[in-house]
DNA sequence: TATGAATGAGTCTTCATTCAT
DNA sequence: CATGAATGAAGACTCATTCAT
């Protein structure tokens, strides 16, 4: 009687995308939630209710809490981070893949806009409520591959030294995830249009590529030329 | 409607240190607390056990949950970012700058090691508790400043045109707080030693300025102090 | 008021005894439940459950709660205490008559061993919620008949004259319930094997009939049949 | 305001008696709720309600419903168990011995009248929710010794050597526990003025000592008088 | 200044029961 | 027959807040 008082859909969405059955309903529900509010501030009947059913719901479709965070994670997160890091290949420079991550992420996060400030707040931070479970699912094994790529590139000097190149990788998310967050702050409290997403793209790569201070090497004012540098002879 | 009813602070010590009294104590339990647990996941019972009071007692000083918040914010987050942007000064270049402002942003996080997590849960992320108070503590005009002096280093080619001048500031906060605050399981998922705060810094500011591709040295010139203060002999 | 929809016995078979059919899983699984933690921590979809079956199928069949502890009065413990108290017929001693009572106790309750508990949690106790329905259907007129011997009995110097003979009954019975709900237990606190049945039939009725000192034997060949019925060559 | 809207005190209770306070009242409502209904059937209202406070002051108080009945258990049985148990000492015929603890639990459960049926109930019963901590608070080593003395009786030809030593001790609990408990209810469904207390201990010690058959011993008809024949020379 | 006592409001969770299919 | 879905009602427990002392 009550169902689907409201139905956040939207079309054209990524693939791993929520579908429509009261259980997904739920669980987007808690999904956006938890992003907006934090998972310790979101209650069950919050959720119900923003989903348009009764609390009682909630505990039918996922036991308690407890497994509602883990269906968040796996149904909602984990699809997410496959999309990001499956397509990392070895082979590739630092750059590439560090411009593919970035570009996925920023691109993925346009259909789940509930993933930064989970990220920032319950993953990233100590005392983060879905940070055990979540961490356990970041591919090691392709960040230390992007790592890697990085580490080449210093040793063949075409990567700035200074950098951590592991911690680099954490820098390119951190980036990505902090400006799609606060995007919409940001332009209010400068009273400036919201950027667009390309634009923000090419800020992120930009910083992260060239950094701030001007270096005057035409081939690598773009990001695309700029593979056949970066690739290992 | 921003309520000081009784700042115990006395002059001579760095602002944002902790004071000794009850107040005082409860306070810094408080501001630790929200850092660990979240503010919404922290109970007024929490921190005044962690202070070895009674809940009573944090009435009796703060009167209710939502003035303590603004406590926290005046005494203990507005002292820190008064500390990292009253020395900005205009006429500095835009690396002086930025530079400056995360050499103070991270040696004040060594005296307050609360801030990041904070910061990236509490008030960077939409429907984080303390965003609305603390965003208005801002300094607006210096970022501004710091923003206009990337601006005019891009208009002389001096500075990284893909880049957004005043985005560019938050990108340098951001890059801090989150090192800052994921070092630890950073360190622990990687099986690393945690990174030294010295090559943390020498990481952002590298990353920050130069990027992570190699630029000859020239380039970097302009800087030129940023050279002394980076490399260790 | 009292319903009983559909009682699927068939003649030919011990009357408390399990049949196959849905209903008389559900009603099996109930009893049993219902003995082991209590009718008031028995939910129905433990019952359910236990039987292999969903919540909903017990109330189709049973349609609420309280139906359901009906059936199990009507169906289970009133064919029981038919068994036991049917036998009973006017004229025999009162050692004849309680012996008799015992043994059809201890032999029905071998076959039934959910009875002694629910007997003492749920009928005997003030508050137990099958009480009122139950009380009703013991078989007053016979218990009085055995009362009736027992006074006889006193009043012709062949029956102890210090106990109550109505009182008498309840205490053969409370007896043999209590000690078939806790043989278990009682050999588990006192590591010891469990009394075989055959002992403990020898305990209750040897307690019962000539208490705990020692008469010489004369006195107690009132009752010839006891000795050839207790004494295993 | 509510406070102690009525207080079930009565004079002239024994030793184990409450006291005045809020925690005693809400643990006496608690033990005698429990013995009412059972403990599964007893909620915190009820007993907050019962007692005159709110059902928050019985989480004041006793933090949960598990340290809840560990107070009914330390604070009323415990007591109830040592009045009973401690004054048994070795030496002394089983006569004596089981007499006097008859005796003890009698005019113990006068002034605890929720005993017999929180014993029968929620510490014998497989499954009562007293049931571990409760079995745990038994005097083992006293319920022995008067094992121990019957053993020896039946050694001496003194004592019935049909019944189990040991568990004549829990038939003779048993049978106070059953007829204390269901004194109100027989008296009731007979019609009977209830059994004076006196009338009942005759009916159990005469129906444990010298059981149901008259045995033509004068010694024997009395209590007290029976001492010299049972103690060991 | 300090706190133990007290409570209303709210949260998670369970469960008997209903009902459409 | 059988069940998955759904829910209202209630229960345990937490917590911010008040207040008398």
């Amino acid at each position: 009687m009550r169902h689907r008082l409201r139905t956040s859909e939207r079309p054209g969405r990524p693939a791993f995308d929520p579908q429509r059955d009261v259980r997904a309903q739920l669980l987007n529900a808690a999904t956006h939630l938890f992003a907006e509010h934090g998972v310790a501030a979101t209650t069950i009947a919050h959720i119900a209710k923003s989903a348009g059913f009764t609390p009682a719901m909630v505990h039918y479709y996922f036991k308690d809490r407890d497994q509602l965070t883990d269906a968040v994670i796996e149904e909602r997160l984990v699809p997410f981070i496959s999309y990001v890091w499956d397509p990392v290949r070895p082979g590739d420079g630092p750059a590439t893949m560090l411009g593919g991550v970035v570009q996925r992420l920023i691109s993925g996060i346009e259909g789940a806009p509930w993933i930064p400030s989970t990220w920032m707040r319950e993953i990233l931070n100590e005392g983060g409520l879905l940070r055990t479970k979540a961490l356990r699912r970041i591919p090691l094994d392709k960040v230390r591959m992007v790592g890697e790529a990085i580490r080449a590139g210093q040793a063949t000097h075409s990567a700035n030294s200074d950098v951590d190149p592991l911690l680099t990788v954490f820098s390119a998310l951190g980036l990505v995830m902090l400006h799609m967050a606060t995007a919409p702050v940001f332009a209010e409290i400068f009273h400036r249009p919201p950027l667009a997403t390309e634009a923000l793209r090419r800020h992120i790569t930009g910083l992260l590529l060239d950094g701030l201070c001007h270096h005057p090497r035409p081939s690598s004012s773009q990001f695309p030329n700029r593979q056949r540098l970066r690739r290992k002879p």
